[in-house]
DNA sequence: CAGATCTCAGCTATACTGAAATGC
DNA sequence: CGCATTTCAGTATAGCTGAGATCT
C-alpha cells in the first residue's frame, strides 16, 4: 500500500473553475511576493508606482480606486514608499483634505526595474502555454474581470 | 477634470496575467465564501467532504494531501464537521497514530446539496463566457496548475 | 533511532471595517 | 448639514511554522 507522494485530487475540484483559479492564484501570488521581496519591494508597491507613473500625481483616494488597494492599506504602503524616497507626499493646496502623491526619479527607476522582475514572473507563471494560449488566457480572464468589477 | 466613478486601471496591470488571475480569484473566493456561508458551510468543508466521498475513509494526513489543506487546518475543520455530525473520527486500529475519518450519511447528503451550490457559483463566475470558452479556460488553468504543482 | 501523525499555539499577508479628525 | 479624505485601530481569513506527545 503506502501512498505515493501525491494522493490525487477529487474530480469535483479538478473540474471546478473556481478551484482552478484559486489554486493558480496561489502560485501566482507566491511568485509575485517572492520576486518582489527579492527586489526589496511588494506587489502593492508595484501597483502604486505604476498608477503614479501612468496617471501622474494623485490623491491617496484616487490611487486606491485605481489600484484596488483599500484606503487604509494605501496609507501604510505610501509610508513605506516615502521612507524609501520613491514617492513624495505633500498637502494639496487646492483641497486641504488631500495629499498629493508624486513619484520621484528614484521611484520611476525602481518601477522600471520591477517591470523586468514582473516580466520574468509572467514568463514563469505561463511557462507551459504557447504565445497564443497566453493571449487567450488573458482575454478570457479580462472578460471575467470586466463582468465582475462592473457590477 | 473631476473623476468618473472609476479612474481606470494602469495598463501594466491590465495586461499582466498575474494581476488578472489574482483579481478574478478574489471575486471567485468571495462567491464561494458567500455561497457556502449561505448554506452554513465553508470552502474547506466542501473540499474535505468531496475527498472523503470520492476516496473513502482516510487519515487526516491523507486528507490534507488530497485537498491541499494544511495538517493544522484539517484538525480545526474536522472538529467543525464532526460537531455537525457530517464526519466520524475514530482511532485507526491498524496504526494508532492515526484517526480514520469517515463521511456520514448526513455528510454525503450535505455534500450533494453543496454540489448544487457550487454549480450555481461556477455559472455566476463564468457568466460572460460561452460553453467553449469555459472549457478552454478550464483547460488552460489546468495546464498551469499541473505545471506548478508538479515542481 | 528516524520518521509519521495529530494537536495546539502562534505567525504573516491580504483584504476589509469602524471611527475619529479635518476640510469641502 | 452631508460628504470626501486621511489616518489609526482592529477584524477575518487563508496559509503556514514550530513544537510537543504519541506511535511505527
Amino acid at each position: 500500500m503506502s501512498a505515493t507522494a501525491d494522493d490525487g485530487t477529487p474530480a469535483r475540484l479538478k473540474g471546478a473553475a473556481s478551484w482552478l483559479i484559486n489554486q493558480v492564484s496561489l502560485h501566482s501570488q507566491r511568485l509575485v511576493a517572492e520576486g518582489m521581496a527579492a527586489a526589496g519591494a511588494r506587489g502593492y508597491h508595484y501597483r502604486l508606482l505604476a498608477a503614479l507613473e501612468e496617471f501622474g500625481p494623485a490623491s491617496q483616494a484616487a490611487l486606491g480606486r485605481r489600484t484596488g488597494i483599500d484606503r487604509s492599506d494605501v496609507v501604510a504602503m505610501l509610508n513605506e514608499l516615502s521612507d524609501q524616497g520613491l514617492v513624495r507626499r505633500s498637502p494639496d493646496p487646492a483641497d486641504r483634505r488631500r495629499n498629493v502623491i508624486t513619484i520621484t526619479l528614484e521611484g520611476a527607476r525602481r518601477l522600471h526595474s520591477l517591470d523586468q522582475v514582473l516580466a520574468g514572473i509572467q514568463d514563469e507563471l505561463l511557462a507551459p502555454l504557447s504565445p497564443d494560449e497566453r493571449a487567450e488566457l488573458v482575454r478570457l480572464l479580462s472578460a471575467l474581470l470586466a463582468h465582475h468589477s462592473g457590477r
